[in-house]
DNA sequence: CGTTCACTGGGCAATATGACCAGTGCAGTG
DNA sequence: CACTGCACTGGTCATATTGCCCAGTGAACG
């Protein structure tokens, strides 16, 4: 669960050069293939690195509008709602949430034309009461985990 | 930057088995080597694909809350706003949003009490006015892109 | 003291990689 | 119509990497 120094710079070194491969990593981190081999075996089965997936940028892809909505939903509708925009594939992620809103989620579109589409086709569901949207503008801290990982390998440095 | 069928099919196939390689990848697929080979650099040039980093679960790595906090900044303050949440790691990404708040932020934290801490760490900075925050309970749908790169894929196949 | 465990450093065959090449079918252009 | 550029095919080649094996070492632990 917790992960040590070597395990932090395995992962910040592969988020940083994901195709250098095992045996370069071991090069650059001065033990031998196998630990390396090994540590990337246990961190892949602890489900601390869950894959390798290819990032896709959605703006390349021709949805540069990214929005998050915020949904309020009626009682005892949620199962139905997550279904339904589980087949929507504008929304890129969804999480049930305390607070004023029941769900949020992660929209992108087109334009700013086509997100009315798309946040039609979100609230346009029955369980749907409420939906109220943020349109991204910048996104100055893009999505990263290295200073995290770093931040845990140190406190079980530390520890 | 418009993707044909052909690219759409690359992208799933790595997604789902990210690491099967371009020779199992032109197996698959019925084309040839070079031709997967090319397709990659065209979309990796595009910035379709960013890249192949490793996915890494926030909870595996002890921080198992995740919250968005949507911010509310003093006027002019943005630029110190930004690179003062740059420096926390606990901040996962960040955005500049219309709407009822100005910024909007991904968070997360080892605990419930633990993100307190955090928040006080987000929000103690004197260019913040207000923040709320929404703390996720569930994730019913990860962050995904295979269906928006099989719709996109469509599109171009039906222009 | 003995055992377990992770790491080292090495060797092996099998495989994938990047780099080429000539040939082919197709679409668009003059 | 002929020409040209382009993407794709199917093949080769040398090189690098992979997955797998091994024995030996040092540290931690009961």
């Amino acid at each position: 669960m917790a992960i040590d120094h070597l395990d932090g710079r395995i992962i910040v070194l592969l988020a940083r050069e994901p195709r250098i491969g095992v045996l370069e990593m071991s090069r650059r981190l001065g033990v031998a293939r196998g630990t390396v081999q090994a540590r990337l075996d246990r961190l892949q089965s602890n489900g601390v690195i869950r894959g390798f997936g290819p990032q896709v940028d959605p703006a390349a892809l021709g949805y540069p509008v990214t929005a998050f909505a915020t949904l309020q939903i009626r009682q005892g509708q949620g199962a139905d709602v997550r279904a339904h925009l589980a087949t929507v594939p504008e929304v890129l992620e969804l999480h049930t949430t305390t607070g004023t809103g029941d769900m949020m989620c992660r929209l992108v579109a087109r334009s700013n034309a086509d997100l009315q589409r798309v946040i039609d086709l979100v609230v346009g569901f029955d369980g749907i009461v409420r939906a109220s949207t943020a349109i991204v503008m910048e996104n100055p801290v893009p999505l990263r985990i290295i200073p995290l990982v770093e931040q845990a390998a140190e406190d079980r440095a530390n520890s």
